[in-house]
DNA sequence: GCCGTTTTCGGCCCGACTGTTTTCAGTCG
């Protein structure tokens, strides 16, 4: 898609137009745009043909003008004719945290550095040095910052427990009363890039708890430190800040450190429009000599007339609109499900017991769990044969008179490069639910990949797709597809989108589910190798909730009579 | 550059920390 390519040149031109000092309105213009447009699932050349794309707030006749030649040529002739003052390559310049245009822009005017291996080698000439304003100190600061730059985004469940770790050391200590983790981490997002601490305390105990902070063992260096606010870095290179408040700007304080900035900004416009003032201490009128709301977040949000917003929704999608009018969606819950449809066992590359997996599924309440272990050619995953499937049937049936939970016998079967299935009519047909999944050819083109997945639904015994897009956040990024294609013949062939809960995969992503749930059927399943891993579940409610899924949006929230009618 | 239930022109969220700026610009979230 073209997505990539747009939002990355407009996204050029902002930090372009921030170093020649452009009007900070103007480039906020453009990184609004971008931000915009990371929203927007379906193909912004398709939006352009259309006519759509000054439809969309943030876009206005110039960036949609900008947009348009980027379509069209590939490349931007405004950013061609900017690289002409600065070359694109000085915008690397501003990924050295502490570096912005500004100095990005003296950097190149005053001693020509246009790169990171420039500044560095500025550092180590002196060069830099003579500048005025840069101090032993700040150099040193940038020195350590350009060691850090490789900041990544981390799938959420792998900083789950160095954050809740961080929270227990500060109560520890106990000179906070209460600490929250808020930013991306309170919103669910699948990856965090860090994390965003809010605390309260007695202000006598604020620069002690900042001190106690700043020397946790976990922490590596500091980036910032003051009695309100401090920004460390962990050992494993994340960023975490600490804002610390008073009890009574508990809730405004959470709700600013929650985020995103996209919401809280629509909320401090809100706010202004009706005369008043929100900040992270909390709501006052326009001359601040009153409070209005801050104790809890519930007050801020009713003191701007709209309900209680749950951090899974934040992030200016239309939200803000939908809790004035009291219709926010009634968001999916873990006790929604009634099972699991993906799971696999030691017959395949699981590594629990036919046995062990589906008592494990009861103990989890559930009504239903399909076992669809691997069959086919490729042997990473030990996959079954026709005689180990049939083994495997006849232990099945003999298991299923010992528990309660209902239990389809499903597969898990390979899309070939060409889109074909190895697995024959007769052995799928005899099957419960099956699973159709890429694990192989990730990186064909778009198109390719598209027909790919569009050849497998033609198989009329494939009930589902596996971990559609493939991504998986420490290996590789998810592979192009075409998905208003796909999700319109899922709907014709009565085949269903997984949302893969696995940490490192939660595949399908929110942005994808939010455009899909209603056009295509979606389901959760866990993959689940292990009993432990039917917890998974959680992360795939995550991406449901953030996309405004409701239980009547996701498959296995149906009860087992209801889905088994829905199966093809 | 975008936007409009006071505005098609004149605004644009708000505040903390850093550095050397003796009153504020730059950066960040």
């Amino acid at each position: 898609m073209m997505n990539e390519l747009v939002i990355l040149k407009l996204k050029q031109i902002a930090d372009i137009l921030e170093i020649i000092g452009e009007s900070v309105y103007k480039i906020r213009a453009y990184r609004k745009a971008v931000e915009a447009l990371n929203l927007v699932t379906e193909d912004i050349s398709v939006l352009v043909e259309e006519g759509k794309l000054k439809d969309i707030p943030g876009i206005g006749d110039a960036i949609s003008t900008k947009i348009d030649v980027i379509v069209k040529t590939g490349d931007s002739y405004y950013l061609q004719k900017l690289t002409q003052e600065v070359p694109l390559e000085v915008t690397s310049l501003m990924r050295v945290e502490g570096i912005g245009g500004k100095t990005a822009g003296r950097l190149y005017q005053e001693l020509g550095i246009k790169s990171i291996a420039g500044l560095e080698e500025a550092i180590e000439t002196g060069a830099l040095s003579k500048l005025s304003s840069f101090t032993e100190g700040k150099i040193e600061k940038i020195q350590r910052a350009i060691k850090f730059l490789k900041r990544g985004r981390t799938a959420l469940p792998k900083i789950e427990k160095i954050a809740y770790g961080l929270r227990e050391k500060l109560m520890q200590s106990k000179l906070l009363t209460k600490v929250d983790i808020g930013g991306s981490f309170r919103r669910r997002k699948s990856t965090v890039r860090d994390l965003d601490f809010h605390a309260i305390g007695k202000p006598e105990n604020f620069e002690k708890a900042m001190k106690y902070f700043t020397e946790m063992e976990e922490v590596i260096d500091v980036i910032a430190t003051g009695k309100l606010k401090t920004t460390v870095k962990l050992f494993n290179n994340m960023n975490v800040d600490l804002r610390i408040l008073e009890e009574e700007s508990d809730g405004a304080g959470l709700l600013y450190s929650t985020g995103a900035r996209s919401h809280t900004i629509k909320l401090r416009t809100l706010a202004e429009k009706k005369e008043l003032l929100l900040n992270e201490y909390g709501l006052y009128n326009k001359d601040k000599s009153k409070l209005l709301a801050s104790e809890t977040e519930e007050d801020v949000y009713a003191g701007l007339g709209m309900c209680f917003i749950p951090p899974e929704l934040r992030e200016d999608r239309g939200e803000i609109e939908a809790a004035m009018k009291n219709a926010l969606p009634a968001l999916i819950t873990m006790e929604d499900i009634k099972g699991d449809l993906h799971t696999h066992t030691n017959y395949s590359d699981g590594k629990a017991t036919l046995e062990e997996m589906i008592k494990g599924a009861e103990q989890k309440g559930w009504e239903y769990v399909a076992i669809t272990d691997h069959y086919g050619k490729n042997k990473i995953y030990n996959p079954l044969d026709e005689e180990k499937l049939q083994k495997q049937k006849k232990e099945l049936g003999k298991l299923v008179e010992e528990v309660e939970i209902n239990v389809l016998h499903g597969l898990e079967i390979d899309i070939i490069k060409t889109g074909e299935i190895e697995v024959s009519k007769e052995i799928l047909k005899e099957m419960d639910f099956v699973i159709a999944s890429i694990h192989s050819h990730f990186d064909l083109p778009e198109e390719e990949m598209t027909q790919r997945i569009l050849t497998a639904l033609d198989n009329e015994y494939v009930n589902a797709i596996g971990h559609p897009t493939g991504r998986m956040f420490s290996k590789r990024a998810d592979y192009g597809l075409n998905f208003s294609k796909i999700a319109k013949k899922c709907t014709q062939t009565n085949t269903w989108l997984e949302i893969n809960a696995q940490p490192d995969r939660q595949d399908i992503d929110d942005h994808l589910v939010f455009d899909l749930k209603e056009k295509a059927l979606i389901y959760i399943g866990t993959d689940a190798h292990y009993v432990k891993d039917y917890n998974f579940m959680q992360w795939g409610i995550n991406v449901a909730r953030r996309s405004w899924c409701e239980k009547k949006h996701i498959l296995n929230c149906l009860s087992f009579k209801e889905l088994q009618k829905m199966i093809k």
